[in-house]
DNA sequence: ATTGAACCCTGTTTGC
DNA sequence: TGCAAACAGGGTTCAA
C-alpha cells in the first residue's frame, strides 16, 4: 500500500525521469472515468494535453505533478494505484487505467487494480488535500509537536497517527512499525501517553518511514496489488519489516509470537509482550470470552 | 468532537 | 469438485 515512503520514492524517481518533458497525449481507460476528480476525462485530458512538467512535490501521501501553466496535477494512490515509466512501445501492463504519452519516447501508464486512486488538475494542490498534518520527515516533526497534536485525544494511538490531519503519510503499515519499535500497545490512549512515550513513538516514525524509503518502500501481498516503482520493480522493505503482516511469528525482539487485532476496523500486528496493553484493553474482537467450562472438554480425544 | 460505517473494486478465501 | 458468497485491504467521506 503506498505510504509515505512509497510515494515518496516514485517522486524521486520521476523528479529524475520526467521534468521537462511534455505530455503529448492522454487517456484514460472506460471504466476508469472515477480516476478524474471535478472534471471530465475529456476535459482533464484537454488541461493536460501540452503541458510540460515543471517539478514533482509531495505532501502526505499526495504526488504533485507542477504543470508549467501553474497548475497542479495532484495524484493519490490510495490503495493499489502505480505509475510507471515506460517506453511507448514497452509490453502493455496488466490494470492500465490511463496513459499519459510524454515527448521522449515514453509514457506515464498509471494501472490501478482496484480504481481507487483519483487525479485532480487544480491551481492550488491545498485545496485538494485536507488539512494535512505535520511532514514527519521535516524538522518541523519534533516529540513535542507530537505530544501536542496527538495526545489530547483518547481514541487508540493507533487510530491517531492514522490520522492524516494528525500527520501526513502514515498508513497502516508504517504506523505498525513505529509502535512495535516504540513498544507502545496500539490500543493505547493517545491521551495516556506519557512525555517518554511520545519520545519513542516520534523515533520510531522517523526509523520505520526512513528504512522504508532505504529499501525503496514495501511491497507485501500478492504480487499484482504491491506497489511497485516507476520501472515496475517491487521495494524491498518487506524484508525489514518487524511488526506489519507477521502475525505469529516471533518477535524479532523477545520471540514472543506476533498478535493481531482490530483497532478502528483496520488490522494491527503487535507483539503482546514488547507492546504491553493498556489497563483497560478493550475487548479484543479476536477473543471471544470462553466461559471455564470447555475444561470439562479439553482433553477429550479427537 | 469523536466514533463508526459506508464506499470505492477485485483477487482471494471460505462455505455450501 | 464446482460455484457463489463473503471477505480483505486502506483512506476518505459521510452519518450518527
Ligand atoms: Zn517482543
Amino acid at each position: 500500500m503506498p505510504e509515505l515512503p512509497e510515494v515518496e520514492t516514485v517522486r524521486r524517481d520521476l523528479e529524475r525521469l520526467v521534468v521537462g518533458r511534455r505530455v503529448v497525449s492522454c487517456r484514460v481507460e472506460p471504466g476508469a472515468e472515477r480516476l478524474v476528480q471535478l472534471v471530465t476525462p475529456a476535459e482533464f485530458c484537454r488541461q493536460l494535453t501540452g503541458r510540460s512538467i515543471a517539478g514533482l512535490r509531495r505532501r502526505g501521501k499526495y504526488l504533485i505533478v507542477d504543470l508549467d501553466d501553474e497548475r497542479a496535477w495532484v495524484i493519490h494512490r490510495r490503495m493499489s494505484g502505480n505509475i510507471l515509466y515506460r517506453p511507448a512501445g514497452a509490453p502493455p501492463d496488466d490494470y492500465t487505467r490511463a496513459v499519459f504519452a510524454l515527448d521522449d519516447g515514453h509514457e506515464l501508464r498509471w494501472t490501478d487494480l482496484r480504481k481507487f486512486g483519483t487525479m485532480w488538475i487544480v491551481e492550488d494542490a491545498t485545496v485538494v488535500m485536507e488539512a494535512l498534518g505535520p511532514e514527519p520527515l521535516e524538522a518541523e516533526f519534533t516529540p513535542e509537536v507530537l505530544r501536542q497534536r496527538a495526545g489530547r485525544r483518547a481514541a487508540p494511538i493507533k487510530s491517531v497517527l492514522l490520522d492524516q490531519s494528525v500527520l501526513a503519510g502514515m498508513g497502516n503499515l508504517y504506523t505498525d512499525e513505529a509502535l512495535h519499535r516504540a513498544k507502545i500497545h496500539p490500543l493505547r490512549p493517545a491521551n495516556r501517553l506519557r512525555r517518554a512515550d511520545f519520545e519513542r513513538l516520534h523515533a520510531g516514525i522517523i526509523d520505520a518511514l526512513r528504512m522504508g524509503l532505504d529499501a525503496r518502500g514495501s511491497s507485501l501481498g500478492t504480487t499484482l496489488r504491491d506497489h511497485v516503482n516507476v520501472d515496475g520493480a517491487p521495494g524491498r522493505n518487506q524484508e525489514t519489516v518487524v511488526a506489519y503482516g507477521r502475525e505469529g511469528e516471533p518477535c524479532y525482539t523477545c520471540g514472543a509470537l506476533m498478535r493481531r487485532i482490530k483497532v478502528g476496523g483496520r488490522s494491527s500486528v503487535f507483539c503482546p509482550t514488547c507492546q504491553r496493553a493498556p489497563r483497560r484493553a478493550r475487548p479484543a474482537a479476536a477473543a471471544p470470552s470462553k466461559r471455564l467450562k470447555p475444561v470439562l472438554h479439553a482433553r477429550r480425544a479427537v
